[in-house]
DNA sequence: CCTACTATGTCCGTAACAACTATAGTTGTT
DNA sequence: AACAACTATAGTTGTTACGGACATAGTAGG
């Protein structure tokens, strides 16, 4: 094997909107759960909306396949809420999203090829 | 209303993977179901196949939301097969492509800013 | 006290999906 | 002509993903 955890990144490809969105939400720093909620709605302008179902749920099998794991560290106690769980990206959940986006973007290469969208210099 | 067809296309995003796919697959020219299914298995290089469950539940869908219009032209008899039905992208359809392809790249040009993803000169 | 917001979670119906099966025409081989 | 392999469309079935509704409870403000 490659490199180190459970499978093939590639196998779980492509992921649905639910998921790219929570990996997205947690690349650069830990969050909880309505945190998550709240991000992604503030990313897309509000394009995405992600329900409470769909988002617990999600969190629930990004679990069981080892994307995301249960952080123990807890900010600022003045910040905190105790309620609140803390998730981060595994190794796996970032090689996943990267794998992800290496596809996503080869897609709009593709279709930039085709003519089907305008390929800007710098993008 | 700003343009002709039926409802908002971005009403519709995201796209499935496999409406997405059919939708680039009858981009550049019209196909018949069993056509659909070869040209994702080759332009994806194997890593996307879609089963006819899928392909002929989708387009089933897709003709529903008028994405999708079946085409009376046949090719050269020669090359014909009487079974094959032909469909081809309606102007609705070439409207909800370009909205999702817009948004992947979108999506895309986020990660390169937020630095998970490599970003090329001319890409 | 009441309301709104934060926060996590379950339940349920619907839609999408992949695998499997059915059916039948076409092509190539012997 | 017989047969197998391939092309082609379509239905069936079980699983998963999803979103909305609901449940519960803590916190903040009027």
């Amino acid at each position: 094997m490659a490199s180190s955890s459970g499978s093939d990144p590639s196998s779980l490809l492509p992921l649905t909107p639910a998921v790219l969105h929570i990996l997205l939400s947690l690349a650069d720093e830990e969050r909880h759960g309505y945190g998550i909620m709240q991000e992604i709605e503030q990313r897309t302008g509000g394009e995405f909306t992600l329900g409470s179902g769909s988002l617990y749920g999600s969190i629930k099998r990004m679990m069981a396949s080892r994307l995301l794991a249960e952080s123990d560290e807890r900010p600022d106690p003045a910040l905190d809420d105790q309620r609140r769980r803390y998730y981060r990206l595994t190794p796996f959940g970032r090689q996943v999203l990267d794998a992800e986006l290496h596809r996503l973007q080869q897609l709009v290469r593709n279709a930039k090829v085709r003519k089907l969208l305008k390929g800007l210099a710098a993008s």
